[in-house]
RNA sequence: GGGGAGGUGGCGGAGCGGUCAAUCGCAGCAGACUGUAAAUCUGCCGCCCAUGUGGCUACGGAGGUUCGAACCCUCCCCUCCCCA
């Protein structure tokens, strides 16, 4: 099995660690940007990777409806594909089955979607979703769960999380099928690939225990948390962060899913979590929200039209180093695609560097001390509240 | 000189007797965005009080008809098109 986990020190919760990979080796805690439709949106492979991206993420339902996980199993698999040869990440298409809420149907065998694209109907399961990732070939496939929307009955969030563990068990035993024979509808591209299982239950700490333990039993080389930043207030996500953490194997990585803000992820690795994804970087780069070292800098405001400061005067990305918030202003006014392209590399950049600085800031046994600066420095500023 | 069309909020452009401070689009101002249906979405957008079933001034200008006019009539001013 090519994927191996190493814990390399801790301070207090928090963890420096590594993983490796068929395509690498990844540094936790680490940050994975959003590349859904194998691209980094307003990005090219080449500059994500000199961001400091060591691993970046696909998505199955997207990746299954176009252009075919069939067609790009014949091109050699998604890292060929896409001409990205570090680690990657696929989710499940689990969190389609809340972000398309409206255009899907669950039973108990799988969801079935109506496509965004031309309304097809398809249906994805838990041997599906194995099956797809195995063409696509990530590096880390995820387990096809269902993502609760927030806010959900005891009752509700404890029949999703147990549909959601048996959804587990089958993911797992099709994983297994595809490793041990010869499943000639289904080419593997990346025999090395891992699978991480998914904690659910909502907002309720017993339901998120039960779902640990239960997953933990079935055995994954790495567990994430789902469910979680659909709405609940932050401070109950730390909590039920910080409490299921403790109910997962210390030798095996903690991916904290569709999280999240600088400050979440401060938060969330003093509370052990050692891997993220998240959107925000990339999408409020494309809305013209920038995360700087002072706070976030909507670049669309008439305040800085002719300010010719850099963006962050802290930050070295390229955006930093060459342009001013007034043309950034006016390239995000003008909807040039340079504003996307720009605002996106900065975000990156910005989360990336986070990232290093809190891989640091462990190693150094200094992390606590970072995490009461940093948010410290958030606060100073209209950042998140 | 003759004939025709028209002048509405920053712009374009609806409205053609009351329910119009005036549809809508753009521009502008602000906000949101957490495993991407997102280069998206939401709010505001005459002036003032700035909370509302508030107050004021308004649809080229000046008069007039009417209980009531952006919408009808008269005159004036100004654009644009066609023919000379």
């Amino acid at each position: 099995m090519s994927f191996r986990f190493t814990l390399l020190a801790t301070d207090g919760a928090a963890r420096l660690g590594e993983f490796q990979t068929p395509h690498g080796r990844v540094h936790t805690p680490a940050f994975m940007p959003v590349g859904t439709q194998g691209s980094v949106k307003a990005t090219l492979h080449r500059d994500v990777e000199a961001a400091g991206a060591e691993i970046i993420l696909g998505n199955t339902y997207h990746l299954f409806l176009r252009p075919g996980d069939e067609l790009i199993a014949r091109r050699g698999g998604l890292h060929a594909f896409i001409g990205w040869q570090r680690p990657i990440l696929t989710d499940s298409g689990g969190f389609q089955v809340f972000s398309l809420s409206e255009r899907r149907v669950i039973r108990e065998d799988g969801a079935e979607f109506q496509s965004h694209i031309d309304g097809a109907r398809h249906l994805l399961t838990p041997e599906r979703a194995t099956d797809i990732q195995a063409r696509l070939g990530s590096d880390v496939a995820m387990v096809f769960d269902e993502c609760l929307a927030y806010p959900a009955t005891h009752d509700a969030a404890r029949a999703s999380m147990e549909r959601s563990v048996r959804w587990a068990r089958r993911c797992r035993e099709r994983l297994q099928t595809l490793r041990s024979t010869h499943v000639p509808e289904v080419t593997v591209t990346n025999p090395g690939q891992a699978q991480f299982g998914i904690v659910q239950g909502g907002v309720f700490q017993d339901l998120r225990s039960e779902s640990a333990d239960a997953t933990v039993a079935i055995g994954f080389e790495g567990y994430a948390i789902g469910g979680l930043a659909v709405g609940e207030p932050a401070g109950q996500m730390y909590e039920i962060t910080a409490a299921t953490v403790q109910r997962l194997p210390e030798n095996q990585p903690r991916y904290l899913m569709g999280v999240g803000t600088p400050e979440d992820l401060v938060e969330s690795v003093s509370r052990g979590v050692d891997m993220f994804d998240c959107v925000m970087p990339t999408r409020n780069a494309r809305n013209g929200q920038l995360f700087t070292s002072e706070g976030r800098v909507n670049i669309k405001n008439a305040r800085y039209a002719e300010d010719d400061r850099p963006l962050d005067p802290r930050c070295g990305c390229y955006t930093c180093r060459h342009h001013s918030r007034a043309y950034l202003r006016h390239l995000f006014m003008a909807g040039e695609m340079s504003a996307a392209a720009l605002n996106t590399l900065h975000n990156l950049t910005f989360y990336l560097d986070l990232m290093r600085s809190i891989r640091d800031a462990i190693a150094f046994r200094t992390f606590d001390n970072f995490r009461q600066e940093f948010l410290r420095s958030v606060t100073r500023l209209p950042l998140d509240s």
